[in-house]
DNA sequence: ATCATATGTCAGGCTGCCTGACATAGATAC
DNA sequence: GTATCTATGTCAGGCAGCCTGACATATGAT
């Protein structure tokens, strides 16, 4: 038989994700919870207590500040997010959970406590805490390791740039 | 406050993956390479040496066959992949990669190496074979770890089912 | 007042992924 | 030998996420 040669990373990281993610949208949904997207559930994650600004989180998010909003206005169809003007400047809405919001919220937190404990039972506790180490990397560089050579690109006006 | 520092596994995952998928899509072209979109790499390497079929290739990825069928039909467009008939059985079709795409999937090969030094070059070696080990779990199983009441499950017909 | 900038929003388009449907070919039952 | 089942490959249609382009509005600098 062949040998499964050594599984690259980006797909490895790619299942990990998705298990993660599925795994979690599932039992949201099997929790009686309305049905979530996945931005939705990242969108979710990266909101603060006092408010954030779509263009924060798109961000955060890593997107643009579109495609923030098109989440965002899933979830205030949804009730489970609000937009309330800011006191302290009148171009910006601050996107808030609801308290419908904030209960799916904290059952996602649970889920997510729980989906890495299961995780730990497999890998053991070390595994999992080197694993989120390594990943808690600050990533934000475009390495752009040139074999050949060097190529440049625009910094358009709101690029993802995922740094966080 | 929650820990706002503590930032989700999901999120942290899709961070590293698109770090990766990033570098890997720009520095392929740096070198001057046909562009390549992330699905038709992700394909590529699950290739093996004695050719493969589609669905087997859709099995590796955890996508369905249409799904891997559009990645083959691009890359064979590129010339970087033929489809030629299997001789043990005449209603398949192996994917093999042409020359042209062997040395593309070498080139990517050594970038991905090359991304990993990085790596470790931040968080060190052994932090890297730790994520490796983590990830390299058999995430197979679907929790479904119901929190609430109701469990549902819904063996579908042909799904993904990212087994690996 | 005027202009540059940041933000929020909508419109249109591309791509990945899906389900549905169908053709082909090997395996199995009769 | 024929009929049926199953696996595979392919095409068509549709949905969702993300993008760029464009525009309105509000703030701050000049």
């Amino acid at each position: 038989m062949r040998r499964p040669t050594h599984r690259q990373l980006p797909q490895l990281l790619g299942e990990a994700r998705r298990w993660f993610e599925e795994a979690m949208l599932a039992a949201l949904e099997a929790a009686g919870e309305q049905p979530v997207s996945a931005p939705q559930s990242q969108l979710f994650s990266v909101l603060e207590d006092g408010g954030t600004t779509v263009s924060e989180a798109a961000r955060r998010m890593g997107v643009t500040r579109q495609t923030a909003h098109q989440a965002v206005h899933g979830l205030v169809a949804a009730g489970m997010l609000e937009q309330v003007p800011d006191p302290a400047s009148a171009r910006r809405r601050l996107i808030r959970r609801t308290p419908e919001g904030e209960r799916v919220h904290r059952q996602a937190g649970l889920i997510l406590e729980g989906l890495e404990a299961r995780l730990a039972e497999r890998i053991g506790r070390d595994a999992v805490d080197a694993l989120r180490a390594a990943l808690e990397t600050p990533w934000g560089d475009p390495p752009t390791l040139a074999l050949g050579r060097s190529r440049e690109s625009g910094p358009e006006a709101s690029a993802p740039e995922a740094s966080g």
